[in-house]
DNA sequence: TTCCAGTTGG
DNA sequence: CCAACTGGAA
């Protein structure tokens, strides 16, 4: 059904030496001393999540007790699940049991030399099925474990994500390819063993490895990059300097835009840390916009909250820098003496003041990282909410104090994620009616844990979800 | 703390 | 697709 051409290593050469290298090397396990198919059912339930040292009291006393699918069938539960105790998974354990009694009453009590048949039993799914039927009946059909998916990925160098749904249909070809020739059943055991014994996940043994020269992972001296998997490539992540701005009693918000992440949602002001650039030149570009939009310098303290939000595509790592007005006493506990850090500053970039101190790595030069907050995701979905008073560009009440002192657009390019006419003060009593994705509502929580006169009594709670 | 593992069921 | 099950290892 599929053909599509191979590439990389020669399958009849990875065969033999497959086989040649498990003949020898092979571990002398009780479940290998036999070729009955129940034992081996039961060898491969038990193997499921679990490692072999664990297993092997348990699957010799299960077998002593239960040396055939008659006998496990005519045990009661009670009994099964004694001779489990420890093992975990219990399910695993009444499945089991259930498939015995299926054998019993449909086969014989006997394990059927049929792919669907065991492939339906409890407990069976395809990789257990594929293990049962290739090495207690040499047929040849698949059996891919984990430790499978990591060999066949590095020998082939399967560039799919191995957990995803292309990247295991092309493993499970690749070993479906594979296992067709002699012996099925010790090609597959060789597969698994040597990815448990030499292929390991990390700081796999190349040197003891028959494939290594047949390997494309092996060859690129870098075989630990496979199995890719979508972990890697799936999150992007993404820095974001957050502002918690106070002004005369109101707090700062903006507008995100109404197409893409979180569309139409108010936020706190945000912008994303950029190539190359530092914690604090993401903040001061939110400075700039945000300055404009009051008018005067405002003084901003260091990071004192950090966390991480997981969206279903991408990773914000944030950090969250507290300003208010220069012409204020400081508040709050956060952030220690604001001298320093808190020089004046401009409207817009133009302004800025040229000396920011030489930061160097701008990813490593940085002040201190702040404390962490729970992490946690956030969807998309949320409640319709108020407009906030005052929100710019929506008729109503005039834009509260205090006015732009130019106009805002020469600050448009401060914060490429947001308009800076979307600048809107809230007063403290009001944010909690907006709408706002979670991620600020928690970082608002955050805020108002550390006394800085968040909204009150917000939870700090959210679990973490993916989504 | 995070990651990982087969199968099932939502 | 993803949570739940459960325990071990990095």
């Amino acid at each position: 059904m599929n053909d599509a051409p191979m590439r990389g290593p020669d399958l009849e050469a990875v065969r033999s030496r497959l086989i040649h290298w498990y003949d020898r090397h092979r571990r002398d396990l009780p479940w290998r001393r036999t070729r009955d198919p129940y034992a081996v059912l039961v060898s491969e339930v038990m193997l499921q999540q679990t490692r072999v040292e664990t297993v092997l009291p348990y699957y010799v006393r299960f077998l002593q007790r239960f040396p055939s699918a008659s006998h496990l069938a005519a045990a009661s539960e009670d009994e099964v699940l004694r001779l489990w105790q420890g093992l975990g998974y219990y399910r695993r354990a009444r499945q089991l049991h259930q498939a015995a009694r299926v054998l019993v009453e449909r086969y014989g009590g006997q394990v059927p030399p049929d792919p669907e048949a065991v492939r339906a039993l409890p407990g069976v799914g395809d990789y257990t099925a594929g293990a049962v039927l290739s090495i207690a009946f040499d047929l040849p059909v698949p059996a891919v474990d984990g430790n499978a998916q990591r060999v066949l990925a590095r020998v082939f160098g399967v560039d799919e994500p191995a957990d995803q749904a292309a990247g295991r249909r092309r493993l499970h070809d690749l070993a479906r390819r594979l296992v067709d020739g002699p012996r099925p059943g010790a090609l597959n055991q060789a597969v698994m063993e040597l990815g448990a014994t030499v292929c390991r996940p990390r700081r796999p043994g190349c040197g003891d490895c028959p494939l290594a020269e047949l390997c494309v992972a092996a060859r690129t001296g870098d075989p630990e990059a496979w199995p890719v998997r979508r972990r890697s490539g799936r999150w992007v992540e993404e820095d974001v300097a957050i502002a918690w701005c106070r002004v005369d009693g109101r707090v700062a918000v903006v507008r995100r835009p109404q197409e893409g992440l979180l569309a139409g949602l108010w936020a706190l002001p945000y912008t994303r840390r950029r190539d190359g650039e530092g914690w604090l030149e993401a903040r001061d570009r939110l400075a700039a916009a945000l300055e404009a939009a009051v008018g005067r310098p405002l003084r901003w303290r260091r990071a004192t909250l950090q966390g991480r939000w997981d969206f279903s595509h991408r990773r914000w790592h944030w950090r969250l820098f507290l300003a208010d007005d220069a012409g204020e006493r400081p508040e709050g506990p956060a952030g220690g003496p604001a001298g320093g850090r808190g020089r004046l500053q401009g409207g817009c970039g133009a302004s800025r003041p040229a000396g920011r101190p030489a930061t160097g790595d701008p990813s490593t030069a940085d002040e201190p990282a702040p404390p962490r907050v729970p992490t946690g995701s956030d969807g998309a979905a949320v409640a319709e909410g108020l407009a906030p008073w005052g929100s710019a560009g929506e008729g109503g009440e005039p834009s509260p104090s205090p006015a732009p002192a130019r106009p805002l657009r020469a600050c448009a390019a401060a914060t490429a994620e947001w308009a800076a006419e979307t600048i809107t003060w809230v007063r403290l009593a009001d944010l909690e009616r907006l709408a706002m994705a979670s991620l600020d509502r928690r970082v608002l929580a955050a805020v108002a844990g550390r006394g800085e006169g968040g909204p009150r009594g917000a939870g700090a709670g959210a679990a973490e979800r993916r989504d």
